[in-house]
RNA sequence: GCACCCAUAGCUCAAUUGGAUAGAGCAUUUGACUACGGAUCAAAAGGUUGAGGGUUCGAAUCCUUCUGGGUGUACCA
């Protein structure tokens, strides 16, 4: 419907220019006596043409050429916006165009010929992953989905460092692990990694190397044998959630590659940075912000900017059009410094898009669970798929908008009651599939000949619902905002059961019968789609 | 102190990115199956969009000053 309004004004901005200085849009009402889509183009023109909107309003009307078997009805109403009624017996043609492209209706060709890279989750491989990694990860994979929908390649990047610091503390923590085990009097540090995982870890040594392994660094087999693990175990809880990263980037090659120390000496011919205390600072006071910050410390060892940098780096020599990072809000502080390097380097940043998403608060029985990997007081992603399943998992970190701090009731979630959400869709599927089942035994099929009878206002709705879930993904992927996709799937379903309630589909009369059938197998496709793009299954019952 | 984010119905959250009368679910109250799955539907009630000021035809949305929360503010990543 949309599009033909694109085209109605097309045209129309042969006979009247000033249209086509508009940048038009389209919505649908609030209130339904406005018409099925509006526009406020006429009140866009007031300034330029300094005339009363509702008369520019009647003039571009006078510009259209109307076909009343599309249009039935246009309106001036309010300050100046136009109101379009559509004529009902044109409305469910799409049910036709649904029942064609079936699991490819919604994609579209906007971003054809594009690339994209969203990089997520990227943790080092120092422990199991928490809730919040698991929001990050939801959040990345979708919206690789959704771009995906609107013709983007899209690669799924996990960025890791198995070097540095953290890691070196959590080879020390399983060696003083594997020694407790062996009988040692010796205390594990509070600064050290406390889970319960980092004794397996070093039991598993014990049950391949018993006590050979007294005299080895904790930097060598301690360390390795823990990322070995710890890095399996990850995998395999995205893969529980079906996250799957095609490209994995470890920090090491950048240093072997040499472009750490390339984009030093650039930054250096750029005056951008100095020397004080023995460290390399870089200027970013001369980007505004309060504090220059050191990228190579005295010991030698470049500190995250200086990599993070020279990482973004690779990702525009690899030619994306589209660069995601996806964070918790815990890194809110450290992407300007990225951007400000990028730029200073030549890049467009404009490509770099970052979704910083906030806080998961694990509430039980009312209680805030608090989270630290370290001190192992924490809830694993692993632990919540188990309780919740993950459908549930993945329809609640996609169903909130990231900004807001979500909160997490697993009391209410293990619940699986009414209350949620993904039962709600789902039960829809199961309801169609059921009566696609029996629509089948009395050799009923659906037709696409009679299309006009649907002109309930259940069915109206219903029908005008389906036009949108293909301009509902596109804004979701120029905004990174898979929660809309959550919100439409909702009202669609919403749209059906009350449809359901109010029409039968079998009983009535056959061209009603099939042409209802051909409307609920076009919902159905609809739901699945969206849950397909979600990443929630689409079970026929439950 | 400074930076970023948040504040909407009793609770959890939406609001087509500046549009017309701010909407859902839960909870509360009241209705609806001898027929396609009642995990459903209909209706009632619930609001000074944290507070004040500004911008314009029009503000939950933009600017500003407060208040209250979150996250950072490392020669950790």
């Amino acid at each position: 419907m949309k599009k033909y309004l694109y085209n109605l004004f097309a045209k129309a901005s042969e006979k009247y220019p000033g249209l086509k200085n508009v940048s038009l849009s389209f919505e649908v009402p609030k209130v339904e006596s406005f018409g099925d889509y509006s526009t406020n183009a006429a009140m866009l023109l007031t300034k330029e043409l300094k005339k009363n909107p509702r008369i520019i309003a009647q003039e571009i009307i006078d510009a259209f050429e109307l076909d009343k078997n599309v249009i039935e009805k246009i309106e001036i109403a309010g300050p100046g916006f136009i109101n379009f009624f559509f004529n009902p017996a044109y409305i469910p043609g799409i049910v036709k165009e649904i029942s064609s492209k079936v699991d490819n209706f919604g994609k579209s060709d906007i971003n054809t010929g594009k690339t994209a890279n969203v990089e997520f989750v990227s943790a080092n491989p120092t422990g199991p992953l928490t809730v919040g990694h698991g929001r990050n990860a939801i959040l990345g994979d979708t919206v690789a989905n959704i771009l995906e929908w609107t013709g983007y390649k899209v690669d799924r990047e996990y960025y890791f460092n198995n070097a540095g610091r953290q890691m070196r503390v959590l080879g020390e923590s399983v060696k003083y692990r594997y020694l407790q085990i062996l009988g040692d009097d010796v205390e594990l540090p509070d600064t050290h990694y406390q889970g319960e995982y980092i004794k397996e870890i070093a039991q598993e040594l014990i049950d391949e190397k018993q006590d050979s392994l007294r005299d080895e660094t904790a930097e060598g087999i301690f360390k390795a044998k823990a990322e070995e693990v710890i890095f399996k175990d990850i995998k395999n809880t995205l893969e529980s959630l079906n996250v799957i990263h095609n490209l994995f980037y470890n920090e090491d090659s950048l240093y072997k590659e040499g472009k750490i120390k390339a984009l030093l000496k650039a930054f250096g011919d750029k005056n951008l940075i100095y020397e004080k205390d023995g460290a390399v600072w870089f200027k970013f006071t001369e980007f505004g912000k309060e504090n220059d910050k050191v990228i190579v410390k005295a010991t030698g060892e470049p500190t995250y900017r200086l990599p993070d940098i020279a990482y973004h780096i690779t990702k525009f020599e690899r030619n994306y059009d589209l660069i995601i990072d996806v964070f918790g809000s815990d890194h809110n502080d450290t992407y300007p410094d990225v951007k400000i390097g990028l730029q200073e380097m030549g890049y467009d940043i404009n490509k770099v898009k970052v979704l910083i998403h906030q806080f998961v608060t694990i509430l039980e029985d009312g209680e805030i669970v608090k989270m630290s990997t370290r001190k192992a007081n924490y809830i694993t992603l692993d632990q919540l798929i188990e309780e919740v399943g993950k459908d549930v998992v993945r329809y609640f970190f996609n169903m909130r908008d990231i900004s807001s701090h979500m909160n997490f009731d697993l009391s209410l979630a293990k619940k699986q009651s009414d209350e949620n959400p993904v039962f709600y869709l789902q039960y829809a599927l199961a309801r169609i599939c059921s009566v696609l089942n029996l629509a089948e035994k009395v050799i009923l099929a659906p037709s696409y000949e009679h299309l006009d009878l649907l002109k309930t206002n259940e069915e109206q709705q219903l029908l005008k619902l389906l036009y949108k879930f293909e301009e509902e993904i596109e804004i979701a992927a120029s905004l990174c905002e898979p929660h809309r996709i959550c919100n439409y799937l909702e009202n669609l379903a919403t749209g059906f059961h009350r449809f359901y309630t109010f029409c039968r589909v079998l009983g009535v009369e056959k061209e009603l019968s099939e042409a209802r059938i051909a409307l609920i197998i076009a919902v159905k496709i609809v739901i699945k789609n969206g849950l397909t793009i979600l990443g929630v299954s689409a079970p026929d019952r439950m």
